[in-house]
DNA sequence: TATTATTTTTAGACTTGTCTAAACATTTAT
DNA sequence: ATAAATGTTTAGACAAGTCTAAAAATAATA
C-alpha cells in the first residue's frame, strides 16, 4: 500500500457513510481536491488489490479487506492525535496535518504500544472515537447543532471540521468539547443561531453550527 | 524534498566522514543499495537545489543546506529511536527501520517538543549523539574495538551497525552499551578476539569486534 | 422518448525516481 | 605513455501517479 493508495481508502471510508450504496468518483475527487479521471485510475488499481469493489459507472465500495485497512489508519491518525495533545502540548487545531503523515507509518507494534502508552484512549482530540485493535468503533449518538430547536441544550461532543482555521475560532469563542450549549433563538433567513455558552450569549452562523456535534 | 532526495542527503553526510574530500557516485550507491547511474540523476536534482557541491566525475559533498538538512534528519532518527525504546518497549534492534520512517515527519514544533517529552536525551538507544536543535553535535573519543591491544579495556559506547541481525546477537551474548569490555587474546590470521566481559570469556569474529565502540 | 446535461472513463502526455546498456572519463598497470 | 580496468555519466525505457482533452455512458429534462 502506498501513502496514495491509503488516502483513497480513507476518503471511501468516510464518504460511504454519505453514499452508503457506492461512492461516486466526483465525490471522491471533490474530497481529495484531485480529477476525476485520477481517481478512476486509482480505483482500477484498488479493485485489482481487491481493496474496494468497483465496476464502471457504477460507483464503489470497501472491500472488508479496504475496510480493515481504512479503520486502521483512522486508527493510527486518531491515537498520534492523543499523542500530540496530550504529550507534546500541541493545540488541536494543530495535529490534523501531522496525523496525515504519522497515520501511514508502517508498524502494528507501533500502533498497539502508543495505544497502550496513551492508556487506551477512547476519543480523539476533535471528539471522534478510537477504533480499537479489531477495528471496533464506539458510535455514540450524536446530533449536528444546526439541527436542534430553540430551547434544546446539548453538550459539545464533537467537529465535523478539523481544520485549522474552524477550530481556532472556536478556541476564540470558547467553545470546546465538553461544553453546555444552549439554543436561544434561530434565524430563519441565514440559518444562524444565538447560542448560550458558559454564560455568555452571541451568535454563530449556520456554517458553524452544521460542523458542531452535541449530545442531547 | 522528497523522502528519496532526503535519504540521498543522509547517506552523503555519513559517507563524506569517510572519503572528507568527495564521495564517490559508487559509494552512494553502494550504501543505498540502488544503480550509479540512479545515483547521478538524484545529485544533479540535489546541485540544483544547492544541497550539494558536485562537478562531473570529482565526487560530491553536502552544502551548508544540504548538511544542516541531514542533520535534522539525524537528529529526528535519533530522537524517534529513543521515544521507541524509552516510552513504547521497543527493543534496540527493532528501532531502525521505523525510525527510518519517522524521520521524514516534516514539523519543527514536533521534532522540539519530541525532545523536550523526551528530556533532551544526548545519545540515541545505539549509543550516537543526538544532535541539538541548531545542529550541534557532540562527538566523544571513542575506538572500534577491532582496533584495541590484548590488555586493553573499553566500556562499550556505541555500534557501527544498526542491523537487527548485528544487534539481537549482541543482545544473545550479553554485550550492551555501558558494559566494560577487555580484550584477552587476539587471533592474527582472522581477526578474531577473546574477550571477557561480566565474567565470561569468549571469542568475536573480527566482524563483530570492528562494528563495536568503546571507549578507552 | 428524444435530447440535452452531467458524470465517468479513456487516451495520451508529463514528472519523479528508477533501471539497463552504451559511451565517456579517470585511474591503474604494464 | 599507452593499454586495460574501473568508475561515472548519458540515453532511452519503465512504473506510479497525476493531468488535460475527448469520448462514452448515465441521468435529467423537455
Amino acid at each position: 500500500m502506498t501513502f496514495s493508495e491509503e488516502n483513497y481508502l480513507k476518503s471511501i471510508f468516510h464518504l460511504s457513510k454519505d453514499f452508503p450504496k457506492g461512492v461516486s468518483t466526483n465525490a471522491i475527487a471533490k474530497d481529495m481536491e484531485t480529477k476525476a479521471s485520477s481517481v478512476t485510475d486509482m480505483l482500477k488499481k484498488l479493485s485489482e488489490k481487491k481493496m474496494v469493489n468497483y465496476k464502471k459507472y457504477q460507483g464503489v465500495l470497501l472491500t472488508k479487506q479496504g475496510e480493515k485497512t481504512a479503520i486502521n489508519l483512522i486508527r493510527k491518525h486518531r491515537l498520534w492525535e492523543v499523542f500530540l495533545v496530550e504529550k507534546l502540548n500541541f493545540n488541536w487545531d494543530e495535529v490534523h496535518v501531522i496525523a496525515e503523515e504519522l497515520e501511514h507509518i508502517k508498524s502494528e507494534k507501533l500502533t498497539n504500544e502508543l495505544d497502550r502508552f496513551l492508556d487506551y484512549p477512547k476519543k480523539d482530540p476533535h471528539g471522534d472515537p478510537i477504533p480499537d485493535k479489531d477495528g471496533n468503533i464506539i458510535k455514540d449518538v450524536k446530533a449536528l447543532l444546526s439541527t436542534l430547536n430553540v430551547g434544546d441544550k446539548g453538550v459539545c461532543v464533537g467537529v465535523n471540521d478539523t481544520s485549522s482555521e474552524f477550530l481556532k475560532y472556536l478556541d476564540k469563542q470558547n467553545i470546546a468539547i465538553g461544553k453546555e450549549i444552549a439554543v436561544i433563538e434561530k434565524e430563519i433567513f441565514d440559518g444562524s443561531i444565538r447560542i448560550k455558552i458558559s454564560d455568555s450569549e452571541f451568535y454563530i452562523s449556520h456554517q458553524i453550527a452544521k460542523n458542531l456535534f452535541v449530545k442531547i
